[in-house]
DNA sequence: AAGTGCTGCAACCGCGTCATT
DNA sequence: AAATGACGCGGTTGCAGCACT
């Protein structure tokens, strides 16, 4: 009778060293990618998915690490508005930092701030109001924190399925949009990549011609649709439109 | 100095998508 | 077309370090 192959234990927790020394080696020498025979391989005893994490977060070369400048706390809050919590997105936006330290940054600091400068904008009636939208955001994965239909107008919906083609490095990245996810569609029309600006263009983060103030929740929707964005999804600066 | 609570961040988990067979 | 495995993403958890009492 043939014995089951037993896995090995793989180990959890925080990462010595000594592992991200033995991982880094690995994939400089093998390349990204088979995470799962990493462990294996280069006799680590972390699971494929960790190795992935770990590299990607910490071990790569180009990340940055340390506090966030101004411009890109700027740029996180006006991608966030756009994007939702598609930290990778705008962590794509970001050179050197990664989705899981946008999103970190985002819920221990961004979030906060955002909700404070929400509370001092609206009267205090609205409290309840603004617990159903973060519930609702929360439900929602895809959702980026949109509120209530603005004076009843219908913003732009989709019949069909749409896919949103976004390189992110090497791979091609395909999200798939239904109906009801708006700020996809906004996003969808454009390429990230074909664009001619900067990462983070001065003009996107407070240059001449673009605001560079927040844009808070409780703001109508015309602040989703402030230059920045209109640059990003159309390709002009609002003028036109 | 010790205990407690809070905060921030690293890492894990579950799920969805895509590629391959 | 269905099954399977690999990968990527976003949500959540756990823990170390810090502040406060």
């Amino acid at each position: 009778m043939e014995s089951k192959r037993v896995k090995p234990q793989l180990k959890k927790n925080l990462w010595k060293p000594e592992e991200d020394l033995i991982l880094k080696n690995y994939v400089e020498t093998h390349g990204e990618g088979n995470w799962a025979t990493v462990s294996e391989r280069s006799g680590l005893m972390r699971g494929g998915k960790s190795c992935r994490l770990r590299w990607k977060n910490y071990l790569r070369p180009n990340i940055k690490r340390g506090e966030m400048s101004k411009e890109e706390e700027d740029l996180i809050i006006r991608m966030h508005k756009l994007l939702g919590n598609r930290w990778s997105l705008i962590a794509g936006r970001l050179p050197g930092r990664t989705d899981n330290e946008v999103k970190n940054y985002w819920n221990t600091h961004l979030n906060k701030k955002c909700l404070l400068g929400k509370r001092k904008a609206t009267n205090s009636n609205n409290h309840e109001e603004e617990d159903n939208e973060e519930n609702m955001n929360k439900k929602n994965k895809l959702g980026p924190p949109f509120h209530s239909e603005p004076h009843g107008s219908s913003l732009i919906s989709l019949t069909s399925t749409t896919k949103l083609g976004l390189e992110e490095g090497s791979r091609k990245e395909e999200s798939t949009v239904t109906e009801g996810n708006r700020m996809d569609y906004y996003t969808s029309s454009f390429n990230w990549d074909k664009m001619d600006y900067p990462i983070m263009p001065e003009a996107a983060v407070g240059g001449a011609g673009n605001s560079a103030s927040f844009v808070f929740d409780d703001e109508p929707l015309i602040a989703y649709m402030d230059s920045f964005i209109l640059l990003e999804a159309f390709g002009c600066g609002g003028e036109e439109l």
